[in-house]
RNA sequence: GGGAGCGUAGCUCAAUUGGUUAGAGCACCGGACUGUCGAUCCGGAGGUUGCGGGUUCGAUCCCCGUCGCUCUCGCCA
């Protein structure tokens, strides 16, 4: 390989005259028959190299040059006149003119060029990723990426923090997410599991004295992507001993400060905080987009004026928790009669019966939908919700939760399709105040909210015996633009605490000792107070760069099948890797061939 | 596991109500051309319309199944 004296982003106006050595791949060619020019591309950039007939060697082999080629050129680096000076190019101002070619590697012509990939498939992209790569948009979201992680690992050592490798191979423990299993080998018909988080290890971290931990560090869950989620992904992992949950916020937003500021120029503020209470009345959802308004407004005592069967069944449920709530969709009132009754099939799909609207026709007259029914408090109602001629009003009334679930899917769904939502804004929050279990309906029994680990608020350790619903818990999830980036606690680090938690989530002792004794032990051990934190390195880089495709921002990322089409993994094994294994497929019977029927 | 959308040349797409030889641009191959920068011009090659079945005189088009990709509900302590 010959030397490379620059790259091909970095020539200017400075270098005219001296002689320079590129590599790289062939991004265009152009062939007059005489002169020949090419576009070299390389990580850093393009630059024009002309090829005149009087450097035959070069010119030769110019003329059989083709896209996606790797060719080295020397060269001299000379001015362009006025008027030949290529704008779109940053070394625009330049050309090589090519004294000596070589070709590094002839290439099958590519199933599609770097250059026009931003309009191609992502099925040919996937498969062809190393093409794909090429393109500049991907190098700089890699390069980013790099940048990200970089300023992170400075920013945490400047705070003390060691970062410790945690094991991929761990002990399944069958709460939360599907794990991926790991056969053992040594010990027939036994398996690991990969983590779906190090979140044992790095409270045992903390027990062991470490006192600062920080990882960038895979996870896995095995469980069905969307287009923000991957079943292997990327958390960026830290624990503190000796803290409160104000020091861990605190320092997080000391990073998302440094992060955006050093890579898009975005100043973070203080990032203020909203209970769960005030997150889900306000706006349905425990991670709201406050970058706009549509809030959800209680009508329950207006609702109850009316003589609504709807309103009135969902106030006068047995279950006690009958809401009434509503949203003002601003110029909503374009709607066709067949859109909102789309509307309303697609709330069933939230559980809701049905979703009832009506719109405004002036500062006291709705029209439409279930208006009739609403005439006695029209102008109340309209005042309450703030709304205006034109507005489309959206109803739910059911147990609680559904009308907020399904107000709160509308809120975003209406602010995306009517286009209400600014772009360029950086809307941050913690949302804290999380009650530490929920019920179960299903199961019968309580569920975390985050995990079985997390610390209940100690003013409110005795309800957990009476009144478990009531329990706060030290939690704290980081939300952008209505986008979870992230959640961390303050950890139990007392062993009576921790069997409290454990036997109100109905594990009992013998249990409890089976799955997690060691961080029992470890907490009898002499843990100290301690807790962390999780951010989903993947979502913010989605956000700095900006797009809403996590496979963007992802190397190697998987189908939704979790399928690579470049390697195509997953993939049958030899009968003798699975002998070793001590396992044999049991595969349901391929369903029978049908034949025609006509 | 459920719902929706997509699948035609290497790539991006088109093809009338189901109609006769499935087209275009780019890429590829051959040729021309000494200042282009999405070069241009001339010519050429390139198709199991994802796969299997059905309906029909006739299927890219309609029906059933299946595979792949995307979005989504469930799922994601």
């Amino acid at each position: 390989m010959p030397v490379r004296t620059n790259n091909c982003g970095e020539l200017r106006d400075e270098h005219v005259g001296q002689t320079v050595s590129l590599a790289g791949w062939v991004n265009s060619y152009r062939d007059h028959g005489g002169v020949i020019f090419i576009d070299l591309r390389d990580r850093e950039g393009v630059t024009q190299i002309v090829f005149h007939p009087e450097h035959a060697q070069a010119h030769a082999a110019a003329d059989k040059l083709r896209n996606e080629d790797v060719v080295w050129v020397e060269g001299q680096c000379v001015g362009r006149e006025s008027g030949m000076a290529n704008p779109k190019l940053v070394t625009g101002q330049i050309e090589v003119q090519a004294t000596r070619v070589e070709v590094l590697n002839k290439t099958q012509a590519p199933p599609f060029t770097p250059d026009e990939a931003g309009r191609v498939g992502e099925e040919v992209r996937l498969k062809y990723r190393y093409i794909d790569l090429r393109r500049p948009r991907m190098v700089h979201i890699l390069k980013a990426r790099h940048r990200v992680t970089k300023i992170m690992r400075d920013y945490f050592d400047e705070h003390g923090f060691y970062e410790v490798e945690t094991p991929f191979l761990c002990k399944s423990t069958p709460e939360g997410a599907r794990d991926f299993l790991v056969p053992s080998r040594l010990q027939p018909g036994e398996f690991y599991a990969l983590p779906q988080s190090p979140q044992l290890f790095k409270q045992i971290l903390m027990a062991g004295g470490i006192e600062r931990y920080v990882q960038i560090v895979r996870c896995f869950r095995d469980e069905d992507p969307r287009a923000d989620r991957q079943a292997e992904f990327t958390q960026l992992d830290l624990e503190m001993s000796f803290v409160e949950a104000q020091d861990v916020m605190a320092l997080i937003e000391g990073l998302v400060r440094r992060v955006w500021s050093e890579v898009l120029e975005v100043e973070v503020g203080d990032i203020p905080r909203m209970s769960y209470n005030e997150a889900i009345s306000r706006f349905g959802t425990d991670r709201p987009d406050t970058r706009f308004g549509m809030e959800l407004i209680d009508l329950g005592d207006i609702a109850g004026k009316t003589d609504f069967g709807v309103f009135k069944g969902a106030l006068g449920l047995a279950s006690g928790d009958g809401t009434v709530k509503g949203i003002c969709v601003p110029g909503g009132g374009t709607m066709t009669r067949k859109e909102t009754d789309g509307l309303a099939d697609w709330a069933k799909g939230f559980g809701a019966k049905g979703l009832a609207v009506t719109k405004v026709a002036g500062p006291d007259k709705l029209e439409t939908g279930i208006a009739k029914f609403l005439a006695p408090v029209a102008g109340e109602l309209i005042e309450r919700m703030g709304a205006k001629q034109g507005d489309l009003l959206c109803f739910g009334a059911d147990r609680s939760k559904i009308v907020h679930r399904v107000l709160g899917e509308l809120r975003i769904k209406m602010a995306r399709e009517r286009d209400l939502i600014e772009e360029g804004q950086w809307r941050w929050l913690w949302v804290v105040d999380f009650p530490a279990v929920e019920w179960n309906e299903d199961q019968k029994r309580w569920d975390s909210l985050h995990h079985p680990f997390t610390a209940p608020c100690s003013e409110d350790m005795e309800l957990l015996e009476t009144d478990p619903a009531a329990v706060r818990s030290q939690a704290y999830d980081i939300i952008l633009n209505g986008s979870e980036l992230g959640g961390g606690s303050i950890r139990i680090h007392q062993s009576e605490v921790q069997m409290q938690v454990f036997k109100l989530l109905g594990i009992d002792e013998s249990a409890a000792r089976a799955k997690f004794g060691f961080l029992l032990d470890a907490l009898k051990h002499g843990a100290p107070p301690h807790g962390g934190i999780a951010l989903g390195l993947d979502r913010i880089m989605m956000h700095l760069v900006g797009t809403n495709n996590i496979r963007d921002v992802i190397a190697f990322p998987k189908t939704q099948n979790g399928a690579d089409l470049m390697t195509e993994a997953p993939s049958l094994v030899d009968d003798a890797q699975l002998r070793e294994l001590h396992l044999r497929l049991a595969l349901p019977p391929k369903p029978a061939v049908v034949v025609g029927t006509g």
